[in-house]
RNA sequence: CGGGGUGUAGCGCAGUCCGGUUAGCGUGCCUGCUUUGGGAGCAGGAGGUCCCAGGUUCGAAUCCUGGUACCCCGACCA
């Protein structure tokens, strides 16, 4: 006979059926009609553990969380609307914050005119390998019918570069604009994609192109321009710990890890749940690097020409690789409420009706008073069961489920996607249970990720012992360092991990550098990064 | 840029070594019925330039040559 089993092995069987000692026993010989995959039915859903594989577990995330895709373009990622959900509430907020801060948003040109990269010496260095190059502008009908190539009388006179950060334009537009002192402080940002010539790809980690936010301030003094990129480090600190509750250390870069053309760097690092530091957004303070390198000059008070002092300071849709890094579990997407595209889902139980309708209508009426962003799920076609391992896909912070037995009792079932608890709670002043709910969960997630954080410092005074911290344990690892470039770069050969930065609160220590032994008077944070 | 892998239905794959009916399986999709408090069952149905080009052959998803695309790991990277 043929039968067909759940393992997607189909084919002929034989069956042997006979009596033996009074009971009927089969054999059965499976005959392969044709090999199927050995495989055994895997839910279409399922995500690989954490444990397991983290890096096959965060692919899986992003894309059966339906954040992202991988594009027909190499190494560039189509960001989908559940991804890009969460781009837009960070932007959102970051925006409110930089214009609280004084600051305002403009646009300025995709390309960059070649030559202007090469203004600033250390700057074209830190990019040259990296850039997308415009050569021509035009297509032309191959003579051969064969379809469309480039017309090679097209091209450009000067090449442009297709901006992998704006310095060059931004400066080389500030000339025009900056006079007098009393033009400054300027202080703009932009909103904008960018391109950097990547050989790998991690989806919202590394990718080619990718969203960003720069900021271009320029100041009369230098003193200013310091003060505002400490001030945008902590609007990042802030952010990144309020909005997203992913804990971060404030911290200065090792002149290795500087940006190319600044003087100071300035980040916030995060520790991801496997042990790998995030730097999850840079602030720069750029000297007159840039000022002289685009002869940007302004008349002080005293009406001498001084060159402008400058900062920039960006961060990416990386922050959303950063999210999903710190928070999410083996069943999926785990999201802080602040962030999260959908707060609330309200599941109807088993389908939507009537009476349930009406208690989920008033239900979302309520929430949304207070300002909840609350959806409820309509499909009839899918049973509660596949929905409630949806929503936990997805990250809904809160699901409540109403079904008949909860409505004649007056009550509905909370369940929370941070700690999986589920419990009943009377209808009646639910809204105000949910809002303490949400700020529960937003601080639950905080104290989580930073208890992790905290328990992954780990001080050490041999270079053996921050070498097995990092192949075990991992994360950041504090050890003095004698502040030289050549011990920073052979530490990191040695054992893969790159100086994070040296963190703002920084207590001055005396000790002695963990490879070179030459004496440090503060420790530094050691950790492999993404 | 080095190493490895993969291009076959929307997605995940088998078939390729050893050429041969009408190219299959799971899932998803459509229709219907029954179900529904933690990923439903049955029945029927739609869906394919087998990555591209050339070659060998009576015959190519399968063999040969060339090309191309993407992924993974590493190196590189503010």
């Amino acid at each position: 006979m043929f039968l067909r089993l759940k393992s997607g092995v189909s084919g002929l069987f034989l069956v042997k059926i006979q009596k033996v000692e009074g009971r009927w026993q089969f054999e059965t010989w499976l005959k392969i009609h044709r090999k199927m995959p050995p495989t055994i039915k895997i839910m279409a859903k399922e995500i690989t553990s954490r444990e397991q594989d983290y890096s096959q577990w965060y692919i899986d995330i992003v894309q059966k969380a339906n954040l992202a895709d991988h594009s027909a373009v190499r190494c560039c990622m189509v960001i989908k609307p559940n991804g890009f959900a969460i781009w837009e509430n960070i932007q959102a907020q970051l925006d409110r914050m930089f214009k609280e801060t004084g600051h305002v948003n403009a646009y300025f040109p995709l390309f960059i005119p070649k030559s202007f990269l090469s203004r600033e010496a250390q700057h074209v260095e830190g990019f040259a390998k990296e850039c997308a190059v415009i050569t021509h502008h035009r297509l032309m009908n191959a003579p051969d019918g064969s379809g469309v190539i480039v017309d090679p009388e097209a091209k450009l006179e000067e090449e442009l570069i297709v901006r992998p950060t704006s310095e060059t334009i931004i400066w080389d537009t500030y000339r025009t604009w900056i006079n007098s002192y009393r033009d400054l402080p300027l202080l703009i940002n932009q909103w904008a994609n960018v391109v950097r010539w990547e050989l790998r790809t991690r989806l919202f980690l590394r990718t080619t192109e990718f969203l960003w936010q720069e900021g271009h301030t320029a100041h009369a003094s230098k003193e200013e321009a310091e003060r505002e990129t400490q001030t945008i480090l902590d609007v990042y600190a802030k952010f990144a710990e309020e909005w997203m509750a992913m804990p971060v250390i404030k911290g200065v870069k090792t002149a290795n890890e500087r940006f190319a053309g600044a003087v100071e760097t300035y980040c916030i690092e995060a520790l991801m749940q496997d042990g790998k530091a995030l730097q999850a957004g840079t602030s720069h303070f750029l000297g007159q690097n840039f000022a002289k390198a685009f002869d940007v000059k302004f008349s002080n008070k005293n009406n001498e020409q001084e060159y402008v002092w400058a900062t920039s300071w960006g961060v990416s849709t990386r922050l959303v690789g950063g999210l999903i890094m710190t928070h999410s579990d083996d069943d999926g997407l785990v999201l802080p409420p602040k962030i999260a595209p959908t707060q609330v889902v309200i599941v109807p139980i088993p389908k939507p009706g009537a009476e349930i309708d009406e208690a989920a209508e008033k239900l979302m009426k309520e929430l949304k008073a207070k300002g909840v962003r609350v959806k409820y799920d309509t499909d009839d076609q899918k049973r509660p069961g596949f929905k409630f391992a949806e929503h936990e896909l997805l990250g809904i912070p809160v699901r409540l489920g109403i079904g008949a037995r909860d409505l004649a009792e007056g009550k509905v079932e909370v369940a929370r996607r941070d700690t999986k608890e589920k419990s009943n709670q009377p209808l009646e002043g639910i809204a105000n249970y949910i809002i303490d709910l949400l700020d529960e969960i937003q601080q639950h997630l905080f104290d989580r990720s930073k208890a992790y954080r905290t328990e992954h410092i780990t001080s050490v005074d041999t270079f053996d012992d921050l070498r097995e911290v990092l192949d075990g344990k991992g994360g950041f690892v504090s050890a003095h360092w004698d502040g030289t470039t050549e011990t920073e770069l052979k530490i990191k050969d040695l054992t893969k991990a790159t100086i994070r930065c040296i963190p703002v609160d920084n207590e001055l220590e005396n000790g002695k550098c963990v490879l070179t032994g030459q004496p440090s008077k503060q420790r530094v944070l050691f950790a492999k990064a993404y």
